[in-house]
DNA sequence: TGTACATCAGTGAACGCGCGTTCACTGATGTAC
DNA sequence: TGTACATCAGTGAACGCGCGTTCACTGATGTAC
């Protein structure tokens, strides 16, 4: 029953990488955890069951990461590459300076959240409480980055320029809370009806053509 | 040591209420949860806890409450209450139809969720997994009514109307933004410089008054 | 090609902890007669 | 006014559980000679 080292059929290694060391643990750990938090919320996932998950013992993890929020930070700095890499992508697909190009962030940004609602929501509940952590905040505010070059183009003005940081941050405040109203609200009527391409591009328009004040 | 019958001088009761049946321990844990919540963030509270705080045994809770997440049902209805009122004071304190009603409407939002940024937090995380709850939705959409509302008579159309449902949406969205980034994003530069009122009144402007589409 | 050794990524058993929940109980309160 | 009783809101001890983390360990891998 157990210490049966007779019954090593050959497809009995149920282990799901090579026996030892496998591979990137590292990897396959944050994989695991976006899962948890994607079915059980953030807050709903332990270290034990990453680790089983993985395929390992509940101590493995501690080789890869100091502690719990360690891997967390982990999972987040692992979305944000991931957030800004689809939002430049979607900017590319659009001439430079162009509405579409700034529409198209956004589209990818609220596309993200729906897409993983819990690594969204995580990301942005984790911003509080972990501010000794600067290397997220840098990538944070490199994803703000690529709408503020896309505004800055759009309006012919250097990305440092108020005015575009504030048209850049009602944009923000507007796509982040559209996005967030679609995954928290999933029942609501109103969201199911939107669509969103117009939606965005109305908006666009309406905060890079509106006058400057404030 | 234990067992002190005798050391039961005048000021040794430290049971915050009277001895067996205070008032109201209902509301206490409420009030308590929401401490909790504030502090140390959603599902940052345990049922123990929040017992000890307002001063009975583990087990009390459970003579008002079903389990742990009926409490936090319990924080959501009470702050959704709280919301829609201080919405509905906005709204009131300015003219019937104009901007600023509107634009006082998002403001209170936003106040909110500066003051209790964790309650707020909670209840935008409960309503997804807790679409069970159709007192809480249903409070939730006694809300939006309050913005609705405002927008309508600010449009002079009837709230059903498809045109006012979309920019209510619109600024909702809008707002509901503002108040994330507001509170996730503390430390973030951008978010210190903004004159709330200005903005939510520019915001407002630009979303009754643009063309409708979508 | 072979051996010795340092390094590294895993194991698995153990720890203490706080939690959610149940249970039989008990003291206080309100009502009926 | 007094007594009997039902109800209700609390107690406190106990339960089983899963977690985060630590520890001494061991097997696999890479390198030096």
């Amino acid at each position: 029953m157990w210490n049966d080292t007779s019954r090593t059929d050959a497809s009995a290694t149920v282990t799901p990488k090579t026996g030892y060391h496998h591979g990137d643990l590292r990897a396959q750990l944050i994989a695991a955890v976006r899962d948890l938090v994607e079915t059980h919320g953030p807050d709903g996932f332990s270290v034990a069951e990453a680790a089983r998950r993985a395929g390992v013992s509940s101590a493995a993890p501690y080789k890869h990461f100091k502690d719990r929020p360690e891997i967390l930070r982990g999972v987040v700095s692992e979305a944000m590459d991931r957030l800004r890499l689809v939002m430049e992508a979607a900017a590319a697909a659009h001439p430079t300076g162009s509405l579409e190009a700034v529409a198209a962030i956004g589209l990818a940004y609220v596309d993200f959240a729906r897409a993983e609602p819990g690594v969204f929501r995580l990301v942005f509940s984790l911003t509080e409480g972990h501010e000794d952590a600067p290397d997220l905040q840098t990538k944070g505010e490199g994803c703000f980055g690529v709408l503020v070059q896309a505004v800055a183009a759009c309006l012919d003005l250097p990305p440092g320029n108020p005015d575009v940081q504030r048209r850049s941050y009602m944009l923000w405040s507007f796509v982040h809370g559209h996005s967030f109203l679609n995954i928290d609200m999933k029942t609501k009527v109103t969201t199911a009806e939107i669509d969103d391409w117009g939606y965005l591009m109305t908006i666009s328009r309406a905060i890079l053509a509106g006058s400057a004040q404030s």
